[in-house]
DNA sequence: TTGTAAGCGTTATCAA
DNA sequence: TTGATAACGCTTACAA
């Protein structure tokens, strides 16, 4: 690699000279930057990001904690997060992020990131502490259970959307529903079990512990709890189910299957964040439509404002109910 | 930010005596260590990474070129790469890859990575010499269609699995046998194809270009794809379908149950992979297993070798056949 | 319009 | 066993 002496010697100015050029600075000759710029070219000049980083104290990295990459819905999250960082002029580091390693964690970004994206976690107070103390900017893609105040977050309006879904299976007769949560706490998912009891106390549905199946985020859990939940005789069963996500609904609708349980006859069925793979089953499911790509940009831009010192207030916007077989029945239990 | 030299003061020794007990140097006393650590345990002080990489020319830092985060089969082996990078102390910069990109993309990695973990690419010979240049070790998983050397790479032996996959059909009676691929050059899926053609050929299996529909990798394609084929009457229509990735034999599948197409009574269809969704599906999906645990572990330590200048000869596995439903029939067709 | 030089926070060589 | 000090490659006053 050439360096920025080589190329001033080359161009024979000086190295304050070949930074003018590269940053662009005016003040210099045409004839002096052109001289520069075919220095660089010619030695196929690229400027060092670790003494550019030194020097300006930022590293143009963003750090963004994943909670799993195997949930189709954060790699889509991410897909349009890479997309739009790349734009800005930041590159992205994805940190699976759980509960265990959080100690350690915390001391790894300083110096090394110049922000955090979060996708819904809850963090420790030490953890936040130590972040802030490091003047590292923090937003937030969907809500924390928790509300210790970040930076920024970019979500949709959970209480609302959460509240249409009840609605419409209220209307399809549903009294006894029930919510397949995931029990980490520290996860996106736990907001939406918040939102679904709000919305279930201003329908006015009664509801206790028994309605809340553990799913724990992932498909091949939920799967094996509503298979034993389904097989459990219990006079009183449930008419639906909100899973707190799409992955969880798909399955549960394979435990369905496998017990010969017909949706949405004899059960309905729904989740949230409308992943692609929700029109691909057998009965497609109904779902809460979450706008990966316009949340994401949202919150990089975000990101951006902060570190440019710029106000970023949240972003919150409303969303749609997708409406699909799984929940809609031709003749109401009513 | 604390710095090495308020550490140095605090403690009482210079500042070099504060980096060899960072380091972990031999030959420093007892209690001048202990010194020191108190010091930086109370000022909490980290060393910068800038400094750091501006030093010793190491970023730590590792790039991978992924193609599509929607798809899972990519996800699921970022997953595992992340994991095994972080245990060997690498951060990752995942980066999206297409050929449009290509040209600004090669210039972007010098110095701010150490190295670059692609997934199946096939990269032009200029980017490829830039790399070189810049002293970059490239590690491959998946291998690419076109075989420039890389510096290592980590698979399976997707010839013997497709020779075993195309077996399996044969022995169900299958004769006209399709490929769904994925139709860009420069993507793991292009290899797929290759191993097809050949297991094709050893089994003296006729086909020509129309055996080939094009699915571009994702699931909404290949399922309107198929659903086209599926409805333009043809007199000699294919009895089994080979898709280039999970993904797209779902989509195939979907299109075959919109229109009524018994699967695999009237069409069998297998995919490469074996992602969960495949036994999601109804019916579930025969595939070929890709153990993506082991190979992104396997890419990690070769691009950590390589790294430490040790000899990092490429990976290369068997795997097995996941025998499901969609290929599966009582009554033979012969 | 261009050059000089200090400094960013490390590592590592050489002396002491 | 420890301390000075010269790099690493860049940005940016300030000087010329």
């Amino acid at each position: 690699m050439a360096t920025r002496k080589e190329v001033a010697d080359k161009a024979g100015v000086s190295v304050a000279t070949v930074s003018y050029v590269m940053n662009n600075k005016q003040g210099v000759s045409e004839e002096t930057r052109a001289r520069v710029w075919q220095a660089i070219t010619e030695l196929e000049y690229k400027p060092s990001y670790a003494a550019r980083s030194l020097k300006i104290q930022k590293s143009n990295n963003l750090a963004v904690f994943i909670n799993y990459l195997g949930d189709p819905f954060e790699a889509g999250l991410l897909n349009h997060l890479e997309e739009r960082a790349r734009e800005a002029g930041y590159f992205l580091n994805f940190q699976t992020f759980s509960s265990e390693t959080e100690i350690e964690f915390r001391h790894q970004f300083a110096g090394r990131v110049d922000g955090l994206l979060l996708i819904g976690q809850t963090l420790q107070a030490e953890t936040l502490q130590t972040l802030r103390a490091n003047n590292l900017p923090i937003v937030s893609i969907t809500q924390a259970a928790s509300d210790h105040s970040f930076d920024a977050i970019a979500d949709i309006d959970w209480e609302m959307a959460m509240y249409q879904l009840l609605t419409h299976l209220y209307e399809q007769g549903h009294r006894r529903i029930a919510f397949m949560e995931n029990e980490h706490y520290n996860h996106p998912h736990h907001y939406r079990k918040i939102a679904f009891v709000k919305a279930m106390e201003r329908l006015q549905l009664t509801f206790n512990e028994q309605y809340f199946l553990q799913g724990g985020g992932r498909l091949e859990q939920a799967q094996q709890q509503m298979y034993s939940y389904l097989r459990a005789s219990s006079s009183e069963k449930f008419t639906a189910f909100v899973a707190a996500s799409d992955l969880m609904a798909i399955g549960m609708l394979t435990a369905c299957r496998q017990l010969q349980i017909a949706v949405p006859e004899e059960l309905a069925i729904c989740g949230c964040e409308n992943i692609l793979m929700t029109t691909q089953t057998e009965p497609e499911i109904t779902t809460i439509h979450y706008p990966r790509k316009e949340v994401a940009y949202a919150a990089v831009d975000l990101i951006s404002k902060l570190l440019q010192q710029q106000s970023a207030p949240s972003y919150k916007i409303s969303t749609e109910l997708v409406l699909r077989k799984s929940t809609i029945q031709q003749v109401s239990l009513v």
